[in-house]
DNA sequence: CATGAGAATAACCATTTGGTTATGGAACTA
DNA sequence: TAGTTCCATAACCAAATGGTTATTCTCATG
């Protein structure tokens, strides 16, 4: 099967790098609850508002958070998508690994069988 | 339920960084049919020895791999279970946006029940 | 129109990242 | 012992990252 390597390979490399810091994986979990101004994205961090929009850019453009426009607000939702994309090599990787084990274990089963 | 955040944050974020590199997805992708030494993956790659060792190393600090001694190689085999809890994060993640989802699907439904 | 709130952008800075070449050490091999 | 293979380490470099402050833009409202 090996689908590993499949899929757009820059795609994955922003969403795991967006994925790879904590305040970004804050503002998910925060926005997983609906979404959310800027200024509310921000409140809870010690950092400014033109770090927290950097945080965003990072986000947008992995695709896991998409922007609206309220007025004066810009609204972000999350996106899930890529998600599924990052966790879908995650899982066929695990795959891949659980079958090399399962040949192992057989592997070891037959040689104790027949010694 | 909200387990977004629970687990090792540096953990997590040595685990997602080590995955936003193609370099390195490749070596866990090659690393998935068997251990192998250094120089034998890095052959593939137009790039030289020591910046594979490199990415060893990052792969290395996230627990993604280890690494065994055979002579004078290396051999480095993977390590399954820190990607185990960069899959949990997402999934739970997923699974709170499914729950958000089927809410508003409910929501939607009750609005045009009684319009 | 003046003010103020929400948010983006610019300019700057320190640190990290991803690569290079050059060198050195450890273990096999002739 | 001398050479060779495997790998790590050091020193260096350019670019990206994650933060800052200062400024600007947009829109609503007094």
């Amino acid at each position: 099967m090996e689908l590993l390597g499949y899929g757009n390979p820059a795609r994955l490399d922003a969403t795991f790098a967006a994925l790879a810091d904590p305040t970004r994986r804050a503002i998910l979990a925060r926005l997983a609850q609906g979404e959310a101004s800027v200024t509310e994205l921000a409140r809870p961090f010690a950092m400014s508002q033109p770090a927290i929009s950097k945080h965003l850019k990072v986000l947008e453009r992995a695709g896991l958070v998409s922007r609206g426009k309220d007025q004066q607000r810009r609204p972000v939702r999350v996106q899930a998508q890529p998600l599924a994309e990052a966790n879908a090599w995650i899982e066929d990787y695990r795959r891949i690994l659980e079958a090399n084990y399962r040949r192992l274990d057989s592997l070891l089963a037959e040689l104790q069988a027949k010694p």
